[in-house]
DNA sequence: CTCATTTCTTGAACTAGATTAAGATTTTCC
DNA sequence: GGAAAATCTTAATCTAGTTCAAGAAATGAG
């Protein structure tokens, strides 16, 4: 039984003892040394990840083989892939962990199994996957209406934890501009 | 009862013939002419609209009072402004009429008492979201990996039949660029 | 502790796309 | 049908951000 999940679940929905037990025994602990990843290209993603300890980035390589990241994860976060989760698809995305983590590993015929189970469970992951799409769709507004150093700005203004734990080219990479402008954007803003 | 909303629905999860009517009796059906606003900034957004026959557009006002589209919705989508909806906070965003639209209004309060009645209510909407969400992310992607020029042509080859029906200007604001540059990479592709 | 690798910085040259402005075309509506 | 409004095009100028290149700093592995 992880505890900080418990009280993540009870911040949404409502499980029963038996039904949050029942669910965590559905997951699996993993961990992943810093480098190591838990999705590659062309692999069939087959789980959604709660992060316990740790920091994970999901990235692509585009064209001109540059890595494009999606998402961080920190603490409390679930992460997946789930265009190749959903659609049973081989993923064109990489889950990587960035420091060592920890994870609790939920497979995807578990979850289906529970969402029959406990009706909750779907009541819960609705509604995370609405908190999910609300932060995408901020992204999208960002990416649309600021320019890089706004962007930079503002993300560092509201995540300041994060540029303690990611390299800066990664940073660069998740904000849209090349580790070069970010470097520069740095150095004007101090 | 609305035949393309059963059938929609029987893509993703299985509705008894009684939860299927209870559900849509609990639609409302609502009308707009082009130019009419579903949503404004302010407001409270309270319903997720289904959309039975026209077009709609969500946008918002960015700091150079310039309209940024988020999404356009067409036949058998959902939209909705969810920050908006979940959090119960003034929307940033407009949801407008393109074309003379006919909607099924699905009102929060109906929504957490369906949630409560039939558990598979929210198996749909956990699984709409995934595919809402899964299209926001391939949007994030085709912004930090194309030039403007390959997204119009990845764009229109992809979904043809907005060309039609949007115009330009919202096409170019949709792809995150100029209306002049949108211009000049049609006339540039003809 | 040291060498190798990874990450970060700086500057110069370049370019995709924005902005501005003005005219052309299309749509709307009385 | 005709005037007004909305939409689209074209061209010139400008700029935010990329690319390339090379060196500096930090990190990591043995």
């Amino acid at each position: 039984m992880n505890n900080s999940l418990t009280a993540y679940i009870k911040r949404y929905v409502y499980l029963s003892t038996q039904e949050n037990e029942y669910f965590q025994t559905s997951l699996k602990q993993v961990t992943f040394k810093k480098g190591d990843y838990l999705l590659q290209e062309g692999q069939k993603c087959t789980a959604r990840y709660y992060i316990v300890k740790g920091c994970l980035r999901s990235f692509y390589l585009d064209s001109k083989a540059n890595e494009q990241i999606i998402h961080f994860g920190l603490e409390n976060w679930w992460i997946s892939e789930y265009d190749s989760l959903i659609n049973q698809q081989p993923s064109n995305i990489f889950i990587q962990a960035i420091e060592d983590t920890e994870v609790l590993a939920l497979d995807q015929l578990s979850f289906d199994q529970l969402s029959l189970e406990i009706p909750a469970i779907d009541t819960l992951f609705r509604k995370i996957m609405e908190k999910t799409f609300i932060a995408s769709q901020r992204r999208i507004e960002y990416m649309l209406s600021y320019s890089g150093e706004e962007r930079y700005t503002k993300f560092v203004d509201q995540n300041p934890e994060f540029l303690q734990r990611v390299p800066q080219y990664m940073m660069a990479s998740y904000l849209g501009m090349s580790p070069e402008f970010y470097s520069k954007i740095r150095s004007n803003t101090k």
